[in-house]
RNA sequence: GGAGAGGUAUCGAAGCGGUCAUAACGAGGCGGUCUUGAAAACCGUUUGGUAGCAAUACCACAAGGGUUCGAAUCCCUUCCUCUCCGCCA
């Protein structure tokens, strides 16, 4: 969400942002947001006016009868009711263009960085850098779920009838993998200087309307039934209600939190290819890191915080790549945003596993996040997420890039980094022949 | 879930429906006087937001409604915190 001053003054470049996004259709916007900027000026200072002069009046009314004058102040009395129909239509024309503004305000994207490559779509994406190499093994390697199927693993039959398609049970080696990446994530960052973080894991519907707009949320949220909470899609939600509406002092930035948190998505609309096994489902685990601070090292942040993405997944043996989201596929409240992505020797690509945003100050003007400066000045914070890992698509990583097969029997390397989460297992065996 | 107490600025804490209540009184912070220096003492200053070049005006006492010429104060709804009881990982 931009400035409405800073729409107001720069209008032109507002414009030329959008069209670089190639999103036409919200040129109106632009100026509507303006005009309606104007009309709520308009009915605010009228309102005052009238405000000020029932304050004025009404201590007048106080003095008058402190002294006994009851006629005198029944005359005043009058002359503020007169005004209150009008006083009370103001008010609300102010709160409904107020309600407004901010409405057409959000729908505005914010500036892209000047270094985000113009393009229309995902189409357009950019590799910054390759990390690892994309071996390919000379053996066949299964889909993922069937590796998973090997080791006794997974269950998505029971969790179809248990819970619904998007569902599936984790269990024995696997499920331990899947517990070993999450905790060695979490540790990970511990040492990068995170707080780790466990957050509520469902919120108020305030605090989802401030994170998301409608339509994200009709997409992604699940309602508790009689009660205002919604879960969460991920703990960025809870991490950054966290600060909603608060000031910090700026010699305690920047805050880095890492958090823990399960996820939940309808994934409404979600199909293809890639939602095959457990590639996109409703309920995953995800540790997550955020970071709060000053506008002139967000772009550092950024530049950090994808680098750890790729320092967790190189030090789990697993060739990623790093893929700057063009201009059109940067959603609307990022300044800059990079995926990391994991190679799949199955699929012979990459896939997305980590998302890196800055949001410049969009979202800490949507939310309220303000710093006090040492010299007492308040300004907004510049705020910053980025997936440390999401299991279900990290285990995928894991098992395909550090696969064996002996002509019998698949296998898992366990990484080094991972061996002390596992027990110190090193390896571990496939529990049924492979038949191909 | 039941019963009670409470929510006011950085913190503690006052505040008969009006008359210097943007909010006393403490404490803390900041600036200053005094001092060789420090402490003490004394003086001053210290909420956020909106509009405006400014003077200034308006809004905000958990949140949202209502009553009133006028609400921190009265009424209603919701939320949160604490204590006790119940239930339960």
């Amino acid at each position: 969400m931009l400035d409405i001053k800073f729409i107001c003054e720069n209008k032109e470049l507002v414009k030329e942002n959008i069209k670089k996004k190639f999103k036409e259709e919200k040129l109106p916007l632009v100026d509507e947001a303006i005009r309606l900027y104007d009309e709520k000026r308009a009915a605010e200072n009228r309102a005052n006016e009238l405000r000020a002069n029932r304050n004025k009046v009404s201590k007048e009314i106080g003095v008058l009868m402190g002294k006994g004058l009851k006629e005198e102040a029944e005359k005043a009395k009058k002359l503020v009711t007169e005004q209150a129909d009008e006083l009370k239509l103001l008010s609300e024309k102010e709160t409904e263009l107020t309600a407004k503004l901010r409405e057409v305000q959000m729908k505005i994207p914010n500036i892209v960085d000047k270094s985000v490559p113009v393009g229309k779509d995902d189409s357009e994406n950019v590799e910054v850098e390759q990390f690892g190499e994309k071996t390919v093994p000379e053996f066949e390697i299964p889909y993922h779920t069937d590796i998973m199927a090997l080791f006794d693993g997974i269950d998505k039959e029971a969790a179809g009838r248990v819970a619904g398609e998007g569902f599936y049970y984790l269990m024995g080696d696997i499920a331990r993998m899947h517990s070993a990446v999450t905790a060695y994530a979490r540790d990970f960052m511990i040492n990068k200087g995170f707080c780790y973080c466990i957050p509520p894991f469902m919120i108020r519907s305030n605090v989802v309307t401030g994170v998301m707009s409608f339509e994200e949320m009709d997409a992604m949220m699940y309602k508790i039934e009689g009660e205002d909470l919604y879960l969460i899609g991920t703990s960025e939600h809870s991490m950054i209600g966290k600060f909603i509406d608060t000031i910090t002092p700026e010699e305690k930035l920047p805050l880095t939190l890492t958090s823990y948190s399960p996820c939940f998505r309808k994934e409404k609309g979600a199909h293809g290819i890639e939602e095959r096994g457990i590639y996109r489902i409703h309920q995953f685990e995800k540790q997550e890191m955020i970071v709060i601070c000053r506008p002139e090292e967000s772009m550092d942040w950024f530049n950090k915080m994808w680098g750890y993405s790729v320092e967790l997944f190189r030090s789990l043996d697993i060739p990623v790549r790093t893929l700057e989201c063009c201009t059109g596929d940067l959603a609307d409240l990022k300044v800059k945003s990079y995926d990391v992505e994991a190679w799949s020797p199955k699929q012979q690509k990459y896939f997305e596993v980590c998302s890196c945003s800055n949001l410049g100050d969009a979202q800490a003007r949507r939310l309220g996040i303000k710093v006090k400066g040492a010299d007492g000045k308040k300004y907004l914070a510049h705020t910053l997420n980025n997936t440390v890992v999401a299991p279900p698509r990290m285990l995928i990583a894991l098992l395909e890039n550090n696969l064996t097969f002996d002509g019998e029997y698949y296998g898992v390397k366990i990484p080094k980094a991972l061996q002390p989460y596992m027990g110190g297992t090193e390896f571990i065996k496939a529990k049924t022949k492979y038949k191909g």
